[in-house]
DNA sequence: AGAATTACCTGGCAGC
DNA sequence: TGCTGCCAGGTAATTC
């Protein structure tokens, strides 16, 4: 589900209501999601207090001073946070909040942090501060796609002698951190680019390249304006959409008016994913 | 080595 | 009103 922009949503969501919040008690629900939870959660984090809450690429980083609390979530998970008491509306799916956080908050309320997921493809993992940088699921991630790092020279130098296609390379996560199948499909539709256009041959054309990136930013800054998309099961951590979804130019739009041109929108698959896409204006 | 499938799960929806 | 099959924001494991 969740790319850069919901993932960022949440993360601005949460920040400020549960940083300096102090754990009182850790319950899961069951052995883990795609892997199993870490050993004795609450043991390890009962007492501490959330000090901070960075996001990198699609992972979430619960900082506890020493320790940090990696999450990731996968195509259906979502975090959401309840006052004690507080009628909970989105409960519908409460078969499937997997992990329970109570918490002490600033203002010395009990407030509650929970991760539901009903496919469970999601991560949860436990690290040291150092090794924020190591870990094996971070120190391959590629650049921040909204930092300086990401540039048209950038994607230049990584398309050189690349004979995969432009979907597959944006969609990967060791080139740029946070693009999924929405935003990737979004970006090429902008900047005119096909999905199977192979890398390489991008490689010489710098100006194309940075047209590549500076959309790149624009899509992901706009849907972050709009809180995100919200498709099927997508809500910020308190139970409201975004709505960026209705920005969407091609995405989840077979069949319709491209918008510039007379032709309709195709939906193809390319490894395992849909791609939508104007094939007269995406070249 | 690198590229292409398959696996992991549940739920929603279209079509019968 | 079921059933069945297909599809879904992602990543890792397996196969070619």
């Amino acid at each position: 589900m969740p790319e850069l922009p919901e993932v960022e949503t949440v993360k601005r969501g949460l920040a400020p209501l549960i940083v300096g919040a102090r754990v009182l008690k850790v319950e899961t629900r069951r052995r883990g999601l795609r892997y199993d939870f870490p050993d004795n959660l609450d043991l390890k984090l009962r007492d501490l207090q959330i000090t901070d809450i960075q996001r990198r690429g699609k992972y979430l980083l619960f900082y506890f001073s020493d320790l940090v609390m990696l999450s990731h979530l996968g195509m259906s998970g979502s975090w959401r946070l309840l006052a004690k008491d507080q009628q909970d509306t989105s409960n519908k799916n409460s078969k499937h909040d997997h992990l329970i956080i109570y918490l002490l908050n600033n203002e010395g309320e009990e407030v509650t942090l929970i991760y539901n997921d009903p496919r469970r493809f999601g991560i949860i993992d436990l690290l040291a501060k150092e090794e924020v940088t190591t870990h094996k699921a971070l120190c391959k991630l590629g650049v921040e796609p909204l930092s300086d790092e990401l540039t048209g020279e950038f994607l230049a130098e990584k398309f050189v002698n690349k004979k995969q296609n432009l979907k597959q390379i944006l969609l990967d996560q060791s080139v740029i951190a946070g693009l999924g199948n929405i935003y990737v499909c979004e970006v090429l539709f902008m900047v005119s680019l096909s999905p199977f256009r192979v890398a390489a041959t991008l490689s010489d054309n710098i100006e194309k390249c940075s047209e590549l990136a500076t959309a790149i930013k624009a899509v992901l800054e706009k849907s972050l304006k709009l809180g995100g998309s919200s498709l099927k099961d997508y809500v910020h951590s308190d139970g409201s959409l975004g709505y960026f979804q209705n920005e969407f130019f091609v995405y989840n739009k077979e069949g319709q008016n491209c918008g510039i041109c007379d032709v309709t929108i195709k939906r193809v698959y390319q490894s395992g994913r849909s791609s939508f896409y104007c094939e007269k204006c995406q070249k």
